[in-house]
DNA sequence: CACCCTATATTTAGACG
DNA sequence: CCGTCTAAATATAGGGT
């Protein structure tokens, strides 16, 4: 038997192994991938299509934006970057209930595994994710009325 | 100091370091799906922006080839090979485990306001909440069927 | 930035239920 | 496919050159 973790650099070819290994290591890239994001504060967009044709992306912002910044950073040289797309949001000290639900769940997964499920810990979670979707849902009502406000004068 | 090799989950306050990190991490990405292309016979297209602007790519066969067949996956019919499992709604393939899920919730707080509500955003952190409850209502059922197990052996 | 070093942390192959 | 376990391989933080 081959020493566990070791590999040799080429295709796979027990097809059940490839699907396996294939199975580890995209979770293991979308992880890297979104943690260079997270951490380094970098735009990633990350595509994977498996043997069997099926698709699997990850994007920090989103795959078009993305891949649109790219053709004009590889269509001409220029650059300039405008590398200051962050202007953290400041902070506001006052945060949204949604908000702060958000980063309940985003400080819950960084507890917990969530492939190790833990019962308890479940039920938390799916608190946590049960009161953010109501206010998604409440959110998402004001924010259609919103579109409607600028007409008001028109009544 | 800070123990080696362990690191938070947040974005690296100090400068220097975070440049740092972004290299080597990027080295270590760029590899990670270099490797997953070759083992396992899988098409990848990976972008990356540095927070200065720089541009890092890396493809198994084009990026545009790549994109092009990402736009005809999630523009119309998906998923040609027949075998699969998943139902996925053509929408996101992408989160196929709680974690990745719950990093996407984590994602869409970083890069949105949730108190500037954007109808188009919420529409989307609804469908991944809503994703999310759903696997964690499952897991929680497994993870309740997981306590009896050890009581088997007494049937 | 590069490369080296080293203590830790993380990932993973393979086997199994 | 999902989840668990373990040994071994890798990745990486922080520091130095």
């Amino acid at each position: 038997m081959a020493r566990r973790g070791r590999v040799e650099l080429r295709r796979i070819e027990d097809k059940a192994s490839r699907q396996v290994r294939f199975s580890k290591r995209r979770s293991g890239l979308f992880k890297k991938a979104f943690e260079l994001a997270l951490l380094c504060d970098a735009e990633v967009a990350l595509l994977v299509f498996s043997p069997a044709g099926k698709l699997y992306e990850y994007s920090s912002t989103s795959i078009e934006d993305t891949y649109e910044r790219y053709q004009r950073f590889a269509g001409a040289g220029r650059n300039v970057n405008g590398g200051d797309q962050n202007n953290n949001d400041n902070q506001d000290a006052a945060a949204s209930d949604l908000q702060s639900k958000l980063r309940e769940i985003s400080s819950w997964s960084e507890r917990n595994n969530a492939d190790k499920p833990d019962a308890n810990e479940l039920e938390k979670l799916e608190k946590l994710l049960t009161n953010a979707l109501r206010d998604t849902k409440t959110k998402k009502v004001h924010s259609k009325w919103l579109c409607f406000l600028p007409l008001l004068h028109l009544i």
